[in-house]
DNA sequence: CAGATTTTGTTGAAAGATCAACTACCTCTT
DNA sequence: AAGAGGTAGTTGATCTTTCAACAAAATCTG
């Protein structure tokens, strides 16, 4: 329909099989290891994955608030789907949203103290998940190609999907941020507000 | 709830700072990675990926059919979910179920001509599309190092995976099989009709 | 072989994600 | 300052996935 891509029909280029062989290895681990730390915070936290990381997000944020957008790019998300994640953790307590003064549009999500209570618990259980089935099998060398490997990738996606949608150019900027500080890190650049 | 890990409050064992690094661009790179092949096979097959493997699974198997069991093995997902994703596929007209002589609780799907078809429209651009997110970006040692993490990370998971659904031990060795041979690979060994 | 148990596969409901409007507000232009 | 156009955020519909419950058929056990 839409010629995003040349119409001509060159001949594919087929994988070889070391290609064919690292590409089945790799949706295999990353499918199974994303569905198994899903299902660890899921039974350990009681929520599903992409809610933990707006916990967090929101935790490292100064005031523990930010405003809906810009959450939106720190979790990689659409605005529709956390505008729905921050309703439910709105019923689930967690969260509570705040009306922006400084821009009458905007809305501030909130990190309530259940919220970061229900945060701190999880957060013990899912990092040992994460060392469990991530770190605790790779060597020193791998962790160094597993980095480098990610981040080759990133430079390639980032731009991408920044360009993509313009608006949320926000994106590859909060990705570079993360990119370059601690996981537990401390507080984040001035939400606007 | 579950004591399913031990409960003792030792300290967790946080992430230093290489370990988050590499946690943050993994977590970010294979996200990104993914919902780049989501979207560009929706975007030229009008299907999501889980869809895909279930077609080309089948076009993989003796007379493009095979149980239902068998192929949610194959694809590493829930019965339920296949069963959904079959009903799906047929009123796409691209699966049909037939029912097991052999086993009269048993059902088979089987690929129809527009199925195979669809896939056939859709293999090359998915190809191209792994390749330019994915295996035009990384050197030859680069290559052998995803794959080698990718295997150790499975070496650890597959056995958790199949261990947890008693029902469903056939997953470790449909992935294993998979695992050894190619991605256009030719007939897989029999489905037991 | 009768009864208990497992296995196979489906179903409906609920949860999460995506998509396409849509409202309200801001900002830029003239 | 009026209007055009962009931005922030929400909503409802639809799609996919998960979960728990279930029916039907096979298999195991005494």
């Amino acid at each position: 329909m839409s010629p995003a891509r040349p119409t001509t029909a060159t001949q594919p280029r087929w994988l070889d099989d070391d290609e064919s062989r690292a590409w089945v290895a790799w949706i295999l681990s990353t499918r199974l290891l994303w569905d198994e730390l899903e299902r660890d915070l899921q039974r350990d936290a009681g929520m599903p994955f992409s809610y933990y990381e707006v916990l967090v997000m929101l935790s490292e944020s100064p005031l523990r608030a930010r405003r809906m957008s810009e959450l939106a790019d720190a979790t990689q998300s659409s605005r529709s789907r956390l505008s729905h994640a921050v309703t439910r953790l709105e019923e689930l307590g967690w969260v509570r949203r705040e009306s922006c003064p400084s821009d009458r549009r905007g809305s501030l999500a909130v990190l309530t103290e259940a919220g970061f209570a229900a945060l701190q618990a999880a957060a013990p259980d899912h990092v040992e998940s994460v060392r469990t089935h991530l770190f605790d099998l790779l060597s020193p060398e791998q962790l160094v190609q597993l980095r480098e490997i990610s981040d080759t990738l990133l430079d390639h996606l980032l731009p991408i999907v920044s360009s993509r949608d313009e608006s949320q150019a926000g994106r590859l900027e909060m990705a570079r941020a993360r990119l370059g500080q601690s996981d537990q890190g401390k507080g984040a650049p001035a939400h606007g507000c």
